[in-house]
DNA sequence: TTGTAAGCGTTATCAC
DNA sequence: GTGATAACGCTTACAA
């Protein structure tokens, strides 16, 4: 049932239809009334397709991730799509589980599907594909992908990653540490590094010799925090706190230290990054960095959206954004003090 | 640019280039690589919006989830999103974050955007709204939604709730215990019930009278699984173990018995329902059913599809499919034996 | 083998 | 106020 078919019932033509549905004041209050009733009643349905062929814009964003099912970037898409669709936006989701064909069949798509903007929860994409992204022709906007520079299209929102370390750090600083471990993932990643240097600005500042023999690297899940027990004990001056690169590694090190009979946080103090939804549930519950995952997905979706209104010129105002984590204190880093 | 301008450029007609494109056999090797070249050279992407309103199809499919964030749901669209997308198929995602207004928009939005099919995974839209979903007129499949009928439009895929509560009540007997408790959850889910009765019939099976004193309800969360335990331990005979409802009560009673000082599994075995990812990850790892959840994502999407290619009267052939979820020993039902 | 023309469901620009 | 008419980008008979 389309516009026409209500304008053959309602015996007007098809585009005082289309006026009385849009509301237009170009029509009088009689038909306008007749037809919203005739249209309820025969059940239509506006055709978005046709909407967005003659407007120019389809109201849809793509959302391109790597995994859906990791917590973190499911969190940020709840943010983007409650949004998204409080702003009358559709959302098109992509994942690209890291693979380079889909990758760049996702763009392909969403350059296809005509969106109005993307957004890229995944820092594989964000960092490679780039300049392919530009190609779209729409805004983009990179969240926790390190965006180096933001491009005429291309804008970034992400965690201040080296306050986070920082503040992380000095907790435990604060609680009376000073062999304190960084366990670092592969060093590919910008965030890594950036915790790192929070984490030695922290030290720096208490005065407090930076050795490199506590930076230990692991592949930042689960089984890489329990491998790097180990190397945090096994050295002269064993650590007597560790700050994680993330909250999968620090429970994966709180499981090893538990299981090697320690006591936590006397033996060990824990500090994860991210507040994953298991980190209150873990015990000793992990004090940890909270990255605002919906929150940062709702400016991510506010700062496209503004985007598409704003001139174009206006686009280059808003290019990079950084949010900071919250440092949540929990069983793992020592009682309340 | 459009298909026009390449026929502009390339000197043919606009239908020549739409079957070059559509590799169509009717236009001449030559004319068709030379318009392909063409195509490629200057960029040019099919616009989805304009096939589809021609077509009559958009080859996307709308995903209704209750939240994006729950472990279980993300897993089943990760299944869904890839499958999707291995059969050219675009997704679009609306979360009804279980408000009933987000869940009359969510239909209303995935009808106008005229999706191909739809895919519930979120009791409530399921249970609900299921005539309003029958009005968008394509296929629905229910994912874990009890679909009491499979309707004109509507199937559903599920897991056998009674059939996995059978496997871990019996792979508790057969550890020895025999004052077994089932941590349920409000009784409004039919999953609940059947999983109780899976539960009772495998008590049966083996004699065991069905104690209902040994039956404690709690709201299905982490904390629900706390609150369970001075339940079990306060009876006359107290309970040796427990099958929860779910992992995340699973995990809240093993927190609760550790911290109040009980050897797991020796003074109390724990079995889950679900295997989130974090089952593994808790100590002891908790022993659970397995809910198949990304493949459940990609049979509900080859169902979905399938119903699309099949002529309408095939539709009623598959309606309801169950799956079973597979028992995954850990140590918190106790040891290898 | 290619071109012409109609049409998919809208909105927008004209006249009347 | 309302109705023709064109246009958005595409596919597909029907002609040539």
């Amino acid at each position: 049932v389309s516009i026409k078919d209500i304008a053959r019932q309602a015996e007007v033509s098809h585009s005082t239809v289309s006026r009385a549905l849009g509301n237009s004041p170009l029509v009088s209050e009689g038909t306008k009334d007749r037809i919203q009733r005739l249209a309820q009643e025969m059940g239509y349905s506006p055709d978005a397709q046709a909407r967005s062929l003659v407007l120019g814009r389809t109201l849809t964003i793509g959302v391109v991730v790597t995994y859906i099912a990791d917590p973190f970037i499911a969190q940020v898409v709840q943010g983007i799509e409650t949004t998204a669709h409080d702003h009358g936006y559709s959302v098109l989701l992509v994942s690209s589980q890291a693979e380079p064909e889909r990758e760049i069949a996702a763009v392909e798509m969403l350059r296809s599907q005509r969106v109005d903007g993307v957004i890229v929860a995944s820092s594989r994409v964000g960092a490679l594909y780039r300049d392919h992204l530009e190609r779209i022709g729409v805004p983009v906007i990179l969240v926790n992908s390190m965006a180096e520079q933001g491009g005429r299209y291309t804008h970034s929102l992400g965690v201040d990653n080296r306050h986070g370390g920082r503040s992380a750090t000095e907790h435990l600083i604060q609680k009376g540490h000073r062999r304190i471990s960084y366990v670092a993932r592969p060093a590919d990643l910008g965030s890594n590094s950036q915790r790192l240097a929070g984490y030695e600005d922290a030290l720096n500042e208490a005065g407090i010799p930076v050795d490199p023999s506590l930076v230990v690297e692991t592949h930042g899940h689960f089984s890489g925090g329990r491998q790097a027990l180990p190397q945090l004990l096994s050295i002269v001056e064993p650590a007597t706190a560790a700050f994680c690169y993330n909250d999968m590694t620090a429970i994966g090190l709180i499981s090893a230290a538990r299981e090697a009979g320690l006591e936590l946080p006397q033996d060990l103090a824990v500090v994860g990054f991210d507040d994953i939804p298991f980190a209150s549930y873990v015990y000793p519950a992990l004090t940890t960095i909270a990255q605002p995952t919906s929150e940062m997905g709702r400016r991510a979706t506010e700062m496209l959206l503004g985007t598409l209104v704003e001139p174009r010129e206006a686009n280059d105002l808003v290019t990079d954004v950084v949010v900071r984590g919250q440092l949540v204190v929990r069983g793992s880093s020592g009682p309340a003090s």
